[in-house]
DNA sequence: AATGAATGAGACTTCATTCAT
DNA sequence: AATGAATGAAGTCTCATTCAT
C-alpha cells in the first residue's frame, strides 16, 4: 500500500482522511458512519479504527491536515491599486481552497459542537482578515487604520460566506458576481474615504 | 390540553418544539435523540412521534414557526442619517432574534443537509438584505443603486455571521463592537460615494 | 351513518370489517395496522377499537361473517352425468367465493396461528368435501363409497389450492384449465372404476 | 468460529437460521421478533443483524438453504406397478421433508407477501409435479399423456396440502390414511383408464 | 500491522390500546 | 355513541467500538 517516498498511490491513512472529508462535508459528521468512510476509501472497516480509535479523531486529523495559508501578500499586491490587488488575492484564495471541499462547509457546520474545529475556524478567519488587511495596507498607503480593519473583515465575511448562501452549481457564478460587486464597493470606499479626509 | 385555566400553560406540542429548538441548537440535529427532546419537554417519548411522525418533521415545524420579520422600515429610518437608521434597524433585529436561539446557529448548521432549512435560510437572508436596502434608500436619497445593493449585502453578512465567529458569551460584546465598526464603514462609504459622484 | 334498515350506505361496523378483510388478505393480519383499516373504512381510528376492542376480534368477526355455503346439491346435479354435475357445482362455488377475497388467502394464512380461523377453515373444507361427495353420489349411483371420498377430497384440494399456486391475474385462467382437466380425470376415474367393478 | 475441534458445532450463522426457521414456522414471519431468534440461537441481538441486515433477508437465506429435491425416479420405480412406485416416492419425500419443518407451513404462509418465497414455492411445486409424472410414466408405459399430468398434479396437491389441513400431531396419521386412499384412487384411475382405452 | 467478526447500547419508529371528553 | 389525544411497550435496525487472530 505504501510507496517509497511520495508515490502516486496514496497511503491508506490518507485515503481514509480524504474519504472522511468528502463524506463529512456531504452529510455532516454525525450522519456519516465510519463504515461508509472505509467503503469509500476502499479499506476494511477495522482499519479506520486502527488509525483513528475514536471517530472524532478523524475530525482532529482533518483539521491538522488543513493546508497552510501560505499566500504571500507581496505576490498579489499592485501598489496603488487596491481593487486589483484584492481581486488577485481572492483569485489566489480560490485556487487554494479548491483542494478542500471541507473548508466550504464542514468547518462551519461542526464548529458549534467540536471545539477543535471551532478553534481552527477562528484561527483561519483571523488569518484571512489579516491577509486582506495586509494587502489593503500594502496597496494603499494613506489608509486610515480603522477603516482598513472593517473593510478587511467585511470582505473576509463575504469570502467565507460563499459556502452557505451559494452552495449549488447554479449559484456559484452568481456568488462570484456578488463578491466582485462587494469588493468594488469596499475598494471604492477606501479610496474615496482617503480622498475625503 | 394541559391548560390550567388561562390557557397560558403552553401546549405539549409547543413544549416539544421548544425543547427541540434548544437541543438542536446546542448539539445539532443528528446528535439530539428524540428521547432527550421528550425528556426536556416533560412528555412521554411516544408523544413526540405522535405529533411529528419523523424526526425531520420537527425541523420543518421549527422552520414554519420562525417569527415573521415584521419590522417596518418607516419605524427605524431617520431621514438623512444612514448610520443612525441602520443602527436602529440592527437594534430592532436584535430584539427580534433574541427569542430564537435557533436562528443563530441551527439554521446555518443544518442548511447543508435539509433543503427545507436551506430554503428558509435563503428566504430570510434575502429578506434581510432587502430590509437593509430599504432603510438605506429611505434614509439616503441620492444613493446610487448598485452601491446600495452591495452595502446591504455586506451588512447582512455581518449581521448573519454573528452566529459562528462569535458564539460564546465572552465574544458577544466583541462582535457587537465589530459590527458597529462595519456599519460605520458602510455608512461612510455611502455618504462619501454620493459626494464623490 | 346508519340507514333505516338495510340502506345502501353500509354501517361503519360493516365498512370496518370489509376494510379489514381486504387489508388482511393483502398483507396478512400482523402486518396490517388498525389505523390503516380505519383509514380505508373512512372512519376515525378510535372507532375501530370501539367496535372491536382487540385487533384479533376483527378476525373473529370476519370468520363469523363468512357467508354460509348454502349451495343445494339438487340444484346442480344432472343425474347420470358426474362431470357436468361437478362442473356446475364448481361454477356455483366460484360465484359464491367471488364475494370474499378473504377466503382465497387469508384463511389459509392465518390458520396456523389463530385457532378460530383454523377451525373455520377446517369446517369449511369438510363441508366442501361433503358437498362434492353428495354431488358425485347423487349424479352417480353405483359409486363405491371409498372412491367417492377420495375423489371428493382430491377435487376439494384442487379447488382450495387455487389461491396459493395461482395467485395473479395471468395465472387464473391457467388455474381454471388445470382444474377442468383434473375434474375430468376424476369424473372419468369414477365412471371407469364403476364399469371395471 | 465457535467450533470445538470436530467442526460439528454449527456456526452462529447457521444457528440463527435454524432458530428463525423454527420460530417463523411456529408464529409466522411478522409475529416473530428478531430478538426471540437471537435468544433461541443463543447469540446477542446484534449478531442477527450483522449476518442478515434486514429481517426479510432471513427469509431469503432460508429459501436458499432449502435442500434440493434430489430424489432419482429410478430409485423408487417398480416397473408395472404404479401404486407401489408412487408409495415409495411418497415415502422418500416424507423422509426428505422431515428435516424441514419450514416447508410444511412457512412457505405457504409467507408466499402471499414475499415474492422470494412465492417463487421458491412455485418452483418446488413444479418440481414435485414433474417428479410424480416421471414416476408414473416410468412405472406405467402406455399411459395417456394428459391423464398423467392431471394425476401428477392431483397427487402433488395432496402431498403439499398436508400442511394446512392436518397440522397437529393427532391429525398426522389421519392425513396419511387420506393420502393412501387418494394415491390408490389415482393409481387405479390410471390403470383402468388405460384398460378402457 | 491489519482485519472482520462480534457486541450491546441506543436510535427511530410503529402500534395496539386506553381514556377523557 | 364516538373520537382523537395520549401512552409505553416493543420492534427493527444502526453503529461505534472492541478484540481475537
Amino acid at each position: 500500500m505504501r510507496r517509497g517516498q511520495d508515490g502516486e498511490d496514496t497511503s491508506a491513512r490518507e485515503r481514509i482522511l480524504t474519504a472522511a472529508e468528502n463524506l463529512f462535508s456531504e452529510s455532516g459528521f454525525e450522519a456519516t458512519p465510519t463504515s461508509r468512510i472505509a467503503e469509500l476509501a476502499g479499506v476494511p472497516k477495522g482499519l479506520v479504527h486502527y488509525y483513528f480509535r475514536r471517530k472524532a479523531d478523524l475530525l482532529v486529523a482533518l483539521v491538522d491536515r488543513l493546508p497552510d495559508q501560505d499566500i504571500r501578500p507581496e505576490h498579489v499586491v499592485l501598489a496603488g491599486d487596491v481593487a486589483t490587488s484584492l481581486r488577485r488575492l481572492l483569485a489566489e484564495l480560490d485556487r487554494w481552497q479548491e483542494s478542500s471541499p471541507l473548508l466550504r462547509s464542514l468547518l462551519w457546520r461542526e464548529a458549534d459542537t467540536h471545539h477543535v474545529v471551532r478553534e481552527a475556524l477562528q484561527r483561519r478567519f483571523r488569518r484571512l482578515v489579516e491577509l486582506i488587511r495586509e494587502v489593503i495596507s500594502a496597496a494603499y498607503d494613506p489608509a486610515v487604520r480603522s477603516d482598513v480593519d472593517s473593510a478587511a473583515e467585511l470582505l473576509a465575511l463575504a469570502v467565507s460566506y460563499q459556502h452557505s448562501i451559494a452552495r449549488h452549481a447554479s449559484d456559484v457564478e452568481q456568488g462570484r458576481v456578488r463578491m466582485e460587486r462587494e469588493l468594488s464597493f469596499i475598494a471604492d470606499a477606501l479610496t474615496l474615504g482617503a480622498g475625503a479626509d
